[in-house]
DNA sequence: GTAACTGCAAAATATTTGCATCCTT
DNA sequence: AAGGATGCAAATATTTTGCAGTTAC
């Protein structure tokens, strides 16, 4: 794995992250910026952002992938497991902060590293 | 949605839900059956299973769609929200009871319906 | 007989990869 | 100059759909 060079094309989808504490699908940002870049290029650049613990990933409801640089992970050691929470309506993905207390939740028969929660969110299960 | 047809087809993919306790991904019953059933009828009749509340299912973490029926689903009512934990060395599936506080871990801001939980499963953590 | 089921081929969707070219250091 | 980045097209993989023919009740 090779020294990530700071190009254009990286620092705008570095700085989608930075400006949103939600979580991005891969999908999305190849429709934002269809026009800009090609969409193996955004691929790769997330690849690399998660190879670099500056993102980590996640698979949604319906099968695409997300990825979040929440607000309590550090850029050098990415130990993230707080969970993250989609709405099954607006499909919208947030961070939760982790409070589960995972060993007393499954009996430590697992090493949990992830946890996705699903349903529906305040805006939705009102409508 | 018309009545459903127990139909050889039918009732082979249904054995298999009943077999095991194990979520089952729609990926592996398509291979499984490849020498004698359509993937599309395959599909089809997962869906109609779940539509049925027989089944339920859940994206899995490479995004392949899984389905389960676990010990605790009525087949009448399936409010099914219990946990499914995924390894993701070896990928299998495991139903998890469900004791989650949920309105405690999130603070209610959200309806919960589905929860995933993925890491290592007591096999893969110890190699 | 009618509505549901099936197989086949093709479509839809998201993501990955090979390769030639361009850019950064 | 050399290694990384990019664009393009094609490949992968999973799931869905249209349609024509078959089967169950």
């Amino acid at each position: 794995m090779g020294i990530i060079r700071k190009t254009k094309h990286f620092q705008k989808i570095l700085a989608e992250f930075s400006k949103s504490p939600r979580a991005i699908s891969a999908n999305s940002l190849v429709s934002r910026f269809a026009s800009t870049m090609n969409k193996s290029t955004i691929y790769r650049i997330l690849y690399k952002l998660e190879d670099d613990n500056i993102i980590h990933s996640f698979v949604g409801l319906n099968g695409l992938k997300w990825y979040a640089k929440c607000s309590d992970c550090s850029f050098k050691n990415h130990n993230d497991n707080h969970p993250h929470f989609q709405c099954e309506e607006c499909n919208e993905v947030r961070c939760i902060p982790d409070v589960i207390n995972q060993t007393e939740l499954i009996g430590s028969q697992f090493y949990v590293k992830n946890i996705l929660l699903s349903g529906l969110c305040s805006r939705c299960v009102s409508v």
